[in-house]
RNA sequence: GGAAGGGUGGCAGAGUGGCCGAAUGCACCGGUCUUGAAAACCGGCAAAGGGAAACCUUUCGUGGGUUCAAAUCCCACCCCUUCCGCCA
């Protein structure tokens, strides 16, 4: 949620900020152009019924002394009879206007932080760095490679499930397997993380917190009938981990990373990567969240940006980094770096992860604060990237390794999740 | 799923209609004492919203109701604990 006391003092910086994500983030049709009047509507009813209900407050006090001293109350019942049928309308009122006005507030996106490129779309993305070499040779695609080797069987996954799920098998599966296993241990042991494992379901509120509702209900598997959707990503049970609790500063930077399914309907990206496993309604991931002091969201991305790397680094995996533009930007975020794997078969960089700093944006919506000392209870700041994507990390290690022979390459750190075996097939 | 008990501040835990936003303890912050620390003692300390401030409002699991007045009474729901049933 953007800031609310930033609406009411400077509503054009808001404004300006946001609207570099696009025109359409602040047009007529946009959540913003309701946001400041609702918001005042709701403030004027709100003071008009606290006056009301000081009034009523007092006159209940009044009766409750006349009463003890066995004087007459009648006056006093007759004054408060009237304060009370309107603070009963009014109430109604406050809470229809409030509700208007949070919906509102829940619909409007991240203001990207000032550091951040400007732009108009994905093409206007800024390249940062490259890391390993690209090979340019013919390789085919990780479907054929993956049939071929009867590692991945596709039509077994459409039978069991529909399409955009597939059946590992064999060492592609235990490959996936080792891939969880390897990224965690990594994270733990070097980078100082505390490993959670956490529901791969989350209820509403938690889905609103993290800010995949009320705006993207469309992308979320829901289980009928009740409160409780599949996770997109472990971002949303690790961020929720601390939804409305206030956190003792002395336990702050706090880093989780958490293996989950994830699950996407993938509406609207219909035709889109179709073949192979590029794109599936239930993938797995091994998610990086990290929960610190406002003042400190930009060298904590940087920090899990580059623990992200270090993955890709060690699986010998040819990556780039992207920083996202304004215009690219997902709803929550202030500021992203994407890494792309290099694929060889498409001979260009598919996205593998996506590291980001969501400031103060989620922990307003969830409620999760610090304590420094005695001062009030303020907003942290919450940052999550993927530590990486897991399928997309099979398949980028089918086609780096493949090699003529017909044969996968194991990069050396997986290979004691083999028994020592150096090449798949 | 059935039965019983319960949900109160960061934590523990009192509180059965007004003097309760709420005793007490722990934790935390400030101070006295001490060479320093501990102990002891004194003081402070829930959150959210509005307001320049004084101060006001709301919040005792959630929602509704009764009442001039609800943590307290009534109804529904959610969650937790224990026992039974079922189950990996």
């Amino acid at each position: 949620m953007i800031d609310i006391k930033e609406l009411r003092r400077d509503p054009e910086a808001l404004q300006k900020a946001l609207g570099k994500r696009g025109a359409k983030v602040i047009d007529e049709q946009s959540a913003w152009h309701e946001a400041y009047e609702l918001d005042k509507t709701q403030r004027e009813k709100r003071t008009e019924l606290e006056e009301l209900q000081a009034k009523r407050n007092k006159y209940s006090k009044e009766i409750g002394l006349l009463r003890k001293n066995k004087e007459d109350t009648t006056e006093a019942m007759q004054a408060v009879a009237q304060v009370s049928s309107r603070v009963k309308e009014l109430d109604i009122a406050v809470r229809e206007a409030e509700e208007l006005s949070k919906n509102v507030l829940l619909h409007i996106p991240n203001t990207p932080h000032a550091s951040v490129p400007e732009g108009l779309s994905e093409d206007d993305n800024v390249f940062l760095r490259q890391w390993g070499e690209a090979r340019q040779d013919d390789v085919p695609a990780h479907w054929d490679i993956g049939t071929d080797m009867k590692f991945l069987d596709f039509e077994a996954g459409v039978r069991i499930a529909g399409s955009r799920f597939t059946v590992l098998r064999g060492q592609a599966a235990r490959l996936e397997r080792a891939l969880m296993q390897f990224m965690l241990d990594m994270h733990v042991d070097q980078h100082g993380y505390e490993e959670v494992w956490t529901p791969a379901i989350a209820n509403q509120d938690s889905l609103q917190a993290t800010g995949q509702l009320p705006k993207f209900a469309d992308d979320l598997y829901k289980l009928e009938g009740e409160d409780a959707y599949l996770i997109p990503t472990a971002e949303v049970s690790v961020t929720n981990l601390y939804r409305d609790q206030i956190i003792d500063e002395a336990t702050l930077p706090i880093q989780h990373c958490a293996y989950t399914p994830c699950f996407r309907r993938e509406a609207g990206s219909a035709g889109r990567d179709v073949r192979g496993m590029i794109r599936q309604h239930q993938f797995d991931k091994v998610e990086l969240v990290h929960v610190v002091a406002a003042d400190q969201a930009l060298a904590a991305l940087e920090k899990l940006t580059s623990h992200a790397e270090a993955v890709l680094q060690a699986l010998e995996l040819p990556y780039r980094v992207v920083e996202l533009c304004t215009s690219d930007l997902g709803f929550s975020a202030e500021k992203t770096y994407d890494l792309e794997v290099w694929l060889p078969s498409q001979k260009l960089y598919r996205e593998i992860s996506s590291c980001s700093s969501m400031g103060q944006f989620q922990s307003r919506r969830a409620a999760i604060r610090m304590r420094k000392g005695k001062s009030k209870p303020e907003s942290v700041a919450t940052l999550n990237g993927s530590g990486v994507a897991i399928g997309r990390c099979l398949i980028a290690i089918l086609e780096n390794g493949w090699q003529e022979d017909g044969r996968i390459k194991l990069p050396k750190v997986l290979q004691p999740y083999f028994n020592g075996l150096q090449h798949l097939g």
